[in-house]
DNA sequence: CATCAATTAAGAATAAATCTTATCTGAGCC
DNA sequence: GGCTCAGATAAGATTTATTCTTAATTGATG
């Protein structure tokens, strides 16, 4: 859990790298992303900070995460869903979508990492980025069918 | 090729076995989605086809693509995008996406398609679908680089 | 402690997708 | 071949997610 550190340190580094003032609000929400493991959309992030912060504004929510993205220090996470949803950027992982309730859960493959990608696919360009998506049901969702 | 003919087939199968009617609308729309490689979006899919049918409405290709997706006859494509992508769902690819120009490639990776999942995921849940996304730039984009 | 980047409020604008209502068309059954 | 109703169309309104505008305020940093 001290990644959490070292990705805060990272992010304040590369903010004042690019000039950028460390406010209160990038400040929280970075750290809202960087602790949560459920890929939360703009909405999800604003909800879960007005509590603690009742003058945050939902287009600040957006600007930033938009900003995050610019850096590379969020990723916008491909779904299927028409709303936008992130992640903080950290190793190399891969992600297990439930259809029915649409939780989004991270996992490693170190082997799958290693491999080699198939040879028609060197045709297709260069490759910067490798990664699964499965689809299926969750523990949950599987538990609550009864 | 002839793929495409029995794509077809099952095509009007389905939607007879749902007592859908074979409109020239849909059709239309299957046969282009069958046809194509660049996984288009309904506004595409619409110019795509207004040439040969003027009287297409646009409101008729999301309303059709749609009912697809619900038979299960097309699939929407993960993308980081806001616009749905679409693509006559087929046997099991992965997809090249250009992060320069959108474009999106299938590839076939049959080694991966029989590899087994790391343990950690049974813990999940039930996993129904498994595929790979790579990102990168194309070799158009590529060459276009000088 | 001054400056200016960033946030806020409030509302407008945009893009993608969906819905509404009424009218028309044509697929599939007799 | 004609009926019937599912489906397509037109035109426009609505919804949802996101971005932008303007003006006033706040607060991080030099």
């Amino acid at each position: 859990m001290d990644d959490h550190k070292q990705q805060i340190a990272h992010f304040e580094q590369t903010c004042r790298a690019h000039g950028l003032k460390m406010t209160h609000q990038r400040l929280e929400i970075f750290h809202a992303l960087v602790h949560s493991s459920e890929h939360p959309s703009a909405e999800t992030l604003y909800s879960m900070l007005e509590k603690r912060m009742p003058t945050l504004s939902l287009d600040t929510v957006y600007r930033t995460l938009a900003t995050f993205v610019d850096l590379g220090l969020v990723k916008r996470v491909e779904t299927l869903g028409s709303k936008a949803r992130f992640e903080a950027k950290i190793d190399q992982h891969h992600h297990f979508f439930c259809d029915r309730c649409g939780q989004l859960t991270d996992f490693t493959w170190q082997s799958f990492d290693a491999s080699q990608l198939p040879e028609t696919v060197q045709e297709l360009g260069r490759v910067r980025d490798k990664n699964v998506i499965l689809h299926g049901v969750c523990n949950q969702c599987l538990k609550a069918k009864e």
